[in-house]
DNA sequence: CTACGCTCAGATA
DNA sequence: TATCTGAGCGTAG
């Protein structure tokens, strides 16, 4: 089964309209194994919300879920700070000045547009990229007080990290 | 080539 | 502290 993109909404207004311009179908042609993949899915992101510390993007290799990102990410550049972002652990924080070190470029600013156009959020944890001086940064998109914020804020939290 | 952005450091009040 | 400004650099158009 393969994986490209993973959407996160506000609320269940949103999910639904996204569904409805997108004329997709919540079950659709689904085999009984896939019906299991997706069972499996729900309860890693049900585990990973109540607290327990998981690697999401190894927990979805392993049920052999491929992931269709090589085409998003396939300059040095781009490759580079995904494989930065990869090996953070749940609860662990980085900034985008300290990857930036890590792989030997200041473009800070870059390194935050890698990040906006992850099309798989907390697999790829780019809610774990603050910026320098303590401030939340941006999260799918959007910057300033916004819910995309406030959720990379509860995600850090969710991870145990104190903010 | 130009414009843009999930940034940073420095300046100013 | 809060807000602004230019530098900086990869990417999309």
């Amino acid at each position: 089964m393969k994986l490209n993109e993973l959407n996160i909404f506000k609320n269940e207004k949103e999910t639904l309209d996204f569904i409805r311009t997108n004329n997709l179908n919540l079950v659709s042609k689904t085999s009984s194994f896939e019906i299991k993949i997706l069972t499996q899915i729900e309860n890693l992101f049900l585990n990973y919300f109540q607290g327990k510390k998981l690697n999401l993007y190894d927990e979805i290799k392993n049920l052999q879920i491929e992931l269709e990102i090589k085409a998003k990410f396939k300059t040095e550049f781009t490759q580079k700070v995904i494989n930065a972002l990869l090996d953070l652990k749940s609860g662990e924080i980085t900034t985008y000045y300290d990857i930036g070190n890590k792989i030997n470029s200041k473009a800070y600013r870059a390194i935050g547009n890698v990040c906006k156009s992850n099309p798989i959020p907390l697999i790829i944890p780019c809610h774990r990229v603050l910026r320098k001086n303590g401030e939340i940064g941006g999260f799918m998109g959007k910057s300033d007080k916004t819910w995309e914020t406030d959720l990379k804020k509860q995600l850090l939290r969710i991870e145990g990290y104190k903010i």
